[in-house]
DNA sequence: TGTGTACTTTCCGAGTTGGAAAGTACAGGC
DNA sequence: GCCTGTACTTTCCAACTCGGAAAGTACACA
């Protein structure tokens, strides 16, 4: 029963989950499509940053600031491991 | 994003992994299975009995009290419905 | 009366979360 | 130069949640 708890956290998941399934993707987008705030996006960003899952890229737009969002390799292996977890809670075998 | 927090927390998403996979089970048996406290087990199942996830039945062996732990209809229907959420956030199948 | 089994309940400190709001940095408009 | 808007960040805070430790309950047996 080892659920990695960075990742575990419902609001983590969601976002591991999703940068699990592209390349990279933009701060806004993410907020967007997971319906939070601003503040609760950038706190998580910065607790997965912090255990490497997440790799951060400040770029531009125009002249508009723009911030990117990506799993990081050790994110990725994070994430495969989490779920392999998962499956074997769920999957439990008797005795 | 909407993960019942009475089953997603680790060690009542091992509890009911586990009764979700029995028809009954021992108090003894979940506890030594999934190596918690008697105290952990006994809080986690008062929990899951107030939201009527877990049914206890309390009974003897000879003249020894024991208890049996089952997950009720509506625990199945929320454990079910659990695991089809988290299909949704990990957008891949869970075995 | 004392001990052991099988849980229950209480006490408690630690850690986590999200909302609200203030803060930072910079570009464009007036 | 000053004000406003965009795009996040950081701080403050109140509300939970969790598990460990230890005390408590209820029997049965010696």
């Amino acid at each position: 029963m080892n659920l990695d708890p960075l990742i575990h956290a419902p609001t983590r998941l969601a976002i591991v989950s999703l940068l699990a399934a592209v390349d990279e993707a933009e701060f806004a987008f993410v907020r967007d499509q997971l319906e939070i705030s601003d503040s609760v996006l950038s706190k998580h960003i910065g607790t997965l940053e912090a255990a490497h899952y997440v790799e951060v890229r400040k770029g531009h737009v125009g002249k508009r600031p723009r911030t990117w969002l990506k799993l990081t390799q050790h994110g990725h292996v994070a994430f495969t491991s989490y779920v392999d977890t998962l499956r074997g809670i769920l999957n439990r075998p008797l005795g």
